[in-house]
DNA sequence: CATATTGTCCATAAGATTAGTAGACTTTCG
DNA sequence: CGAAAGTCTACTAATCTTATGGACAATATG
């Protein structure tokens, strides 16, 4: 039950991302590695994976680097963690994005399956509602406080 | 974010134990393996655990078995799985049993980690209040229907 | 156009974890 | 004693995680 480091080192590129002023600001790779303390070959390729499922945008070059390709606010912590780690589901058999059937005589009696589909429940209830801006906006009540 | 095969294995194990009457019958593993279709010899280490945990009894010899160590409504999900598969928490850093700080500068205003939390009260809540009983009583409700 | 800078892409690898398998040993009952 | 059950330890193949390294492509500037 846990978030890989990937997933982590991707979510906290894309909070590092999301705090700039103006939004859009470019940030090199180099940057966002120091500053969160992560591998920057390891970083490159978690930034790749994240441009290529459209939540980046990239420009090459001096002056270059990585912005949000879309509002901090509808970035969810959902779409993150299933582009860096795959379907957010305890067994396939409750996942909504990656469904497959398990080999118990009758899913719709299954206790387990039952279980963990509130769980998975759960988790997405929470993952795929909570935004990238949402998450800097609890930081900076938090802070404030 | 996923249970492991043998988190899953134990608890259909466990459930197959619940199920028993009159309560507390001995099983053996090999029909356990048998009707849950598991591996023998990999049941065998988890069933292993699970009474070292506590939660399960067992006698050998002939007429040898499993059976629950205590009644069905008094192990949870969240008691069979953190034994099997370690600590319920995305990050160390929101775990109740297996707590690491994190290398961020300030947990306490840690973004990340407040929605991590969030999940692992989602997760917890729900198995750390869910019992074999439980899951029984509504696997028995959905055949009904 | 040359060059420095920045991201892109692909290959490789050490270490850990998962999911099993094997076999010798111990206890219990008849 | 001997058969039937669980116990315990060791080993292994495959996969996943967490990286690292290096050649390549695009861009801005002078």
């Amino acid at each position: 039950m846990r978030l890989s480091k990937r997933g982590e080192y991707g979510i906290r590129a894309l909070l590092l991302l999301a705090k700039q002023n103006p939004p859009g600001e470019l940030v090199q790779i180099k940057q966002i590695a120091i500053k969160e303390n992560i591998p920057l070959k390891y970083l490159e390729q978690i930034l790749l994976t994240l441009r290529h499922a459209g939540l980046l945008h990239s420009r090459m070059g001096i002056g270059g680097g990585y912005h949000l390709a879309k509002p901090a606010s509808s970035i969810t912590l959902g779409q993150i963690i299933r582009t860096l780690d795959g379907p957010i589901a305890p067994v396939n058999c409750v996942s909504q994005m990656a469904y497959e059937p398990c080999d118990c005589p009758d899913e719709n009696t299954c206790g387990l399956r039952m279980a963990m589909l509130d769980v998975r429940t759960g988790m997405t209830s929470i993952l795929d509602t909570t935004s990238l801006a949402d998450v800097l906006q609890r930081m900076q009540s938090k802070a404030a406080a």
